[in-house]
RNA sequence: GUGGGCGUAGCUCAGUUGGUUAGAGCGUCUGGUUGUGGCCCAGAAGGUCGUGGGUUCAAUCCCCAUCGCUCACCCCA
């Protein structure tokens, strides 16, 4: 038996609906704060991530799915999103077009990482990108619209946490303190540790050994050495964030795995996922679209993972759907009359009603369990005396009530249903 | 890449201290008189007991390997 690939995943009809849910939330409300789709291709050159997301991340040292085509070029299967939207707001001159853009996506992305609760191969990612403004404003609005999504889709075990990273100048001043500080203890980190010393020093506050959290505990924290502007545009998007009753917590070790962010960076968390806790993170990336080879032009945005955020609303139960649900099912009362049967679902669903029948010649009897089955709001029984008298019999599912109405007459059954 | 747990019907799971035809609930299908559902009742279909090898008179059960799923580390959404 062929099998889906691991760490992929098959969306089946019996949770199709819990999907929409989901994005029709996210559509609206992105669409409330104005921000436009765009869809970019499932894969892009491979340089474009190395370009953005950094050569010694994991995600492109060892996690892209990448793959030569016929014409020897790499390609890869987009590991995230902002790269390709980069690209395009490039390519196209979006910021020729107006001075901000502001856009929305939901897309499937793809990272070769062993799977757990939370984390698949294909994976579907919603989001916002800003770009084009300075504005801590819009570090706010970006993280409210991540918030009331979540909010909308009733989920309340969150934590909204942010911190800065200031400008890369400040940054790498903040480094150094940070490595000085570290120095003398370097022989007393956990390998790992020892290892992100040298290569992305800031991550050493990722370690969850409880031994490199005891040498962290005096150490100089990244928003005490902030840059004049990082400071002042982190004070103004918490003040933004209490105006609009945005709840967050401060976490100055929130350090994300992305080369590309400056200044404020944030995540979602919910306990209610297993140990992959982050429903999204996102921040702001003012070098990028240079680095890109675009004008300079500064940006924010954040993505999240549906698989993960619909988890946990299953975890917490957060929303429950209305059982699927048809207007009209047909009962055929004798065979001959399949032909008649189905002219009449093509006319009633012209006229905008959901309605089935059964294509399997079964009993009355069948047909009748299988209109209870589908929660049909009423069945029509066609054929015998009243056929022959130029009637059919439309039946309430709900109180069994039953009305003998005119064969011909699509507008008494559509009269009926829709009432 | 490293480590733990698990693989018996479509689904959730029993079971055999190795011994004839492997079970339940749910689901599916048919029926409980001529043309009517939900409840109830009766019956049926559906399993190479993940795969390969070994031990044994005999393996779904024991041993080995392998594949798959899953959780965690790591990383991230």
């Amino acid at each position: 038996m062929i099998k889906a690939i691991k760490g992929t995943k098959d969306l089946l009809p019996s949770n199709a609906s819990r999907w929409h849910y989901l994005e029709n939330i996210v559509k609206k409300i992105f669409v409330n704060f104005n921000y436009k789709e765009i869809r970019t291709p499932v894969f892009e050159e491979t340089s474009l991530f190395a370009r953005s997301i950094g050569e010694d991340t994991d995600i492109v040292e060892k996690e892209m799915y990448t793959f030569k085509d016929k014409g020897d070029n790499s390609l890869t299967l987009k590991p995230e999103m902002t790269a390709g939207v980069v690209r395009a707001f490039i390519e196209h001159s979006l910021g020729g077009q107006q001075p901000l853009n502001k856009l929305y996506y939901i897309a499937p992305m793809f990272r070769q990482e062993r799977p757990q609760a939370g984390r698949l191969r294909e994976f579907h990612q919603f989001g916002g990108e800003a770009i084009g403004s300075l504005s801590p404003l819009l570090d706010a609005e970006l993280i409210q619209i991540a918030y009331d999504i979540l909010k909308e889709l009733g989920l309340k075990d969150l934590t909204v946490k942010i911190n800065s990273l200031g400008v890369p100048e400040s940054r790498e001043n903040y480094k150094n303190l940070l490595r000085e500080y570290l120095h003398d203890n370097k022989e007393k980190l956990s390998e790992e540790s020892r290892k992100r010393f040298d290569t992305n020093i800031l991550r050493v506050f990722d370690s969850k050994v409880e031994s490199d959290q005891q040498l962290l505990k005096d150490a100089p924290l990244m928003i005490d050495h902030l840059d004049d502007e990082s400071q002042n545009d982190f004070e103004m998007v918490k003040e933004y964030l209490n105006k609009i009753d945005v709840p967050f917590d401060i976490d100055s070790k929130l350090v994300r795995g992305l080369d590309y962010y400056t200044k404020t960076t944030f995540e979602i968390i919910s306990s209610k996922v297993g140990s992959q806790s982050a429903l999204l993170g996102g921040g702001r990336y003012d070098l990028l679209v240079e680095q890109l080879g675009g004008k300079p032009t500064p940006a924010v945005g954040f993505a999240a993972g549906i698989e993960r955020i619909l988890l946990a609303c299953e975890n917490e139960n957060s929303f429950t759907l209305p059982e699927p649900a048809i207007d009209l099912y047909l009962i055929r009362l004798e065979k001959e009359l399949e032909t008649f049967v189905n002219e009449l679902a093509s006319k009633l669903r012209r006229e905008n009603l959901s309605v089935d029948f059964d294509y399997l010649l079964r009993s009355v009897k069948a047909q009748m369990r299988e209109a209870n089955k589908l929660n049909a709001r009423f069945a029509l029984f066609i054929g015998g005396e009243e056929y022959e008298q130029g009637n059919i019999n439309l039946k309430n599912m709900e109180t069994g009530e039953q009305k003998i109405i005119p064969l011909n007459s699509i507008e008494e059954i559509i009269k009926q249903v829709k009432a």
